[in-house]
RNA sequence: GGCGGAAUUUUAACGUCG
C-alpha cells in the first residue's frame, strides 16, 4: 500500500494522472492516506468533479473516511454546481467524530463561499467556535466571491483584534472583494493598512491591487501598481491589459502585450482574450486579426471565448462573410 | 505493537436576466 501510495503521489506530481490513476486501479489495498492523496491530486490540477466521483466511489465500498479525506472532498466543491455534493459531505462530517475539527469548519467556510450564498458562508463561520488565521481568511475569501467589499474590511479589521495578523492571503482576497465600484473606498482603506506590511510584499498582493484599481476604473492607479512592481507575472500582464481593454484603449493594450513578450512573458489563453476584446472595443479589425493568428504561435488553441471576440469584431465591421466562415469552424456544438 | 506517507484559506478575461 504504501509503494503504491508513493507512486500514485509521484505520478500525480509529474503531470502522468494515467499511470497514477493505473496504479491506484490495480491495488488491492487501499488505505485512507491512499484515497486522500488520489482525491486531493485531482482537485489540485482542477478536476473537481472527478475527486468527487472518487470520493463517491469510496462511500459506496464501504471505506470510513477521516478528517484528511473530508477536507479535500470538501474542497473539491467548486461553484454552484457542487453544492449540493458539498451539503452531502457536510451532513457526513456533522455526523462524524470530527465534527467540530476547525480544519473541517474551514473546509465548509470556504466550500460555502464558492457554492453557496454569501449567508451559508456566514452561518458556518458563526458556527465555528475555534478559529485559526485560514478560518479568517477563508471568511473574507468569501466576502471576495460575492463582492463584499465592506464585510471583508471589517473581518480584517476583527481578525487583527483577535490578534491574528493578516498575511498574504487575506490582502489578496480583501482587495478581491472590492472589485466593483461600490467596493473601491473599501480597497483603499485596505490599502492603507498594508503599506505598514509592505516589506513583505509580494507580486500577488500587487497583482490584486492592480485588478482592483483597474476594475474600479482607475487605470492611472493600476498603471502605477504595475510600474512599481519588481517581477510581473502572466497575470500582472493579463490584468494590465485588461484593465486598458475595458478603458477602450486598445493601443495601450497592444503594446502592453508586445511588451510583455519582450520580456519573455508568455502570453496565456486567457491573455489573448483580453486583448481581442481590447481590439473589439474600439473596432480594431486588422489588429485582432492578426493576434487570433499568432495564437498558436504561443501554443494556445482558441476556444469558444476568442472566437467570441473575433466574430463580434468583424460582423461589427461589417465582415459578416468571415465572420460566419468562422463560425463554420467552431469546434463542437454551435447554438 | 511502534514509526513514517495524505487534508482546509489567495490574484487575471468570459454575451444570459436584474
Amino acid at each position: 500500500v504504501v509503494i503504491a501510495t508513493a507512486l500514485v503521489n509521484v505520478y500525480m506530481s509529474c503531470h502522468c494522472p494515467n499511470n497514477a490513476k493505473r496504479v491506484f486501479d490495480e491495488s488491492v489495498e487501499r488505505d485512507m492516506v491512499l484515497w486522500t492523496i488520489i482525491i486531493t491530486s485531482y482537485v489540485q490540477k482542477g478536476q473537481g468533479e472527478v475527486a468527487l466521483k472518487l470520493f463517491q466511489q469510496m462511500i459506496m465500498e464501504g471505506a470510513l473516511p477521516n478528517e484528511f479525506t473530508y477536507a479535500s472532498a470538501l474542497s473539491a466543491c467548486d461553484g454552484a454546481l457542487q453544492l449540493e455534493n458539498g451539503k452531502m459531505i457536510h451532513s457526513l462530517v456533522a455526523r462524524s467524530e470530527f465534527h467540530g475539527d476547525i480544519v473541517l469548519y474551514n473546509a465548509l467556510v470556504t466550500m460555502y463561499g464558492k457554492c453557496g450564498t454569501w449567508e451559508d458562508a456566514m452561518a458556518a463561520f458563526d458556527e465555528s467556535t475555534e478559529r485559526d488565521k485560514v478560518t479568517w481568511n477563508a471568511i473574507i475569501g468569501a466576502c471576495a466571491q460575492h463582492g463584499h467589499g465592506k464585510d471583508a474590511l471589517s473581518y480584517v479589521q476583527k481578525m487583527q483584534q483577535r490578534g491574528f495578523f493578516p498575511d498574504k492571503l487575506t490582502y489578496v482576497s480583501a482587495f478581491g472583494a472590492c472589485t466593483n465600484q461600490l467596493a473601491m473606498n473599501e480597497g483603499k482603506k485596505n490599502y492603507t493598512h498594508i503599506l505598514y506590511v509592505r516589506d513583505e510584499s509580494s507580486a500577488n498582493i500587487e497583482n490584486a491591487l492592480l485588478n482592483m484599481y483597474g476594475r474600479c476604473g482607475s487605470v492611472a492607479r493600476a498603471h502605477l501598481v504595475f510600474d512599481g512592481m519588481r517581477c510581473r507575472d502572466v497575470i500582472t500582464w493579463s490584468a494590465i491589459i485588461a484593465a486598458y481593454a475595458q478603458h477602450g484603449l486598445a493601443e495601450n493594450a497592444l503594446d502592453l502585450a508586445s511588451k510583455m513578450v519582450e520580456e519573455g512573458v508568455i502570453p496565456n489563453s486567457i491573455t489573448f482574450v483580453n486583448m481581442l476584446s481590447a481590439c473589439g472595443q474600439v473596432g480594431l479589425v486588422k489588429e485582432g486579426c492578426d493576434c487570433f493568428a499568432k495564437m498558436r504561435h504561443f501554443g494556445v488553441t482558441p476556444i469558444m471565448e476568442h472566437y467570441n471576440c473575433l466574430i463580434d469584431l468583424l460582423s461589427r465591421a461589417g465582415r459578416l462573410d468571415e465572420g460566419e466562415m468562422l463560425l463554420k469552424q467552431l469546434p463542437g456544438e454551435s447554438s
